[in-house]
DNA sequence: TTCATATTCAACTAATAAGTTGAATATTAG
DNA sequence: CTAATATTCAACTTATTAGTTGAATATGAA
């Protein structure tokens, strides 16, 4: 577990573009193109976008021709979701114990 | 629920420093200086951190005087993992549908 | 072969992030 | 009052992100 992975995922979700290519690729794969065409913005930006999900391991590439197939790779989430989940657990844990050092005291 | 918001605390996880500051206030509050000690980096660039935290609401700062004690703030985190697991469950939600367009195949 | 399509590469600008050092501000301690 | 402490503000450098336009590359179609 390279630590700098993490950066690369979380870095990939503080994007609205990015976080919905995935959301696009949740649905199936799909090209370039046809993932840029609902975007304001220019084909060379979304294909930076694709290639920052693509450090992240967000998103996999299946060549086929002069198209490019993309695919939600949904690993990395894993990791991402497991340290928010840490994160909150211990400090649930942590509330607990106030409330019950509040609670004691009241006796 | 503003989308920004989730931009903001997504990339405020997307560093390792950063989110060696939420854990260190998953055990409880904590002063500036406290939590800058075991970086190598200037109390400056930790305090820069912290405003990125801030920026994302997952730190609160409480002043005493001179000293500023910061608390953890885990609301933003429900966001964060929300879209992540929804993320999750679209997908296997597709990946079951694949299996049993297979399976159906198969007979 | 020639033309169109799909995609990236290269170069550039502008904004933001991450760090530094040094000064300013506010508060507490002697 | 003066000195030390806790913290931020300001200015600066460097790296990265996010976008642009224009050219290159590779493939497919006529």
């Amino acid at each position: 577990m390279n630590p700098a992975a993490l950066d690369h995922t979380m870095l990939a979700l503080a994007d609205p573009t990015r976080r919905a290519i995935l959301q696009r690729l949740g649905a199936g794969e799909a090209r370039v193109t046809e993932i840029a065409a609902p975007f304001a913005m220019s084909l060379n930006a979304v294909s930076k976008h694709i290639r920052m999900l693509e450090r992240a391991e967000l998103v996999r590439r299946r060549r086929a021709g002069r198209e490019h197939y993309l695919s939600l790779n949904p690993k990395p989430l894993d990791a991402a979701a497991e340290w928010i989940e840490q994160q909150r657990k211990l400090w649930n844990i942590r509330l607990d114990a106030l409330e019950r050092a509040l609670a004691e005291h009241d006796d």
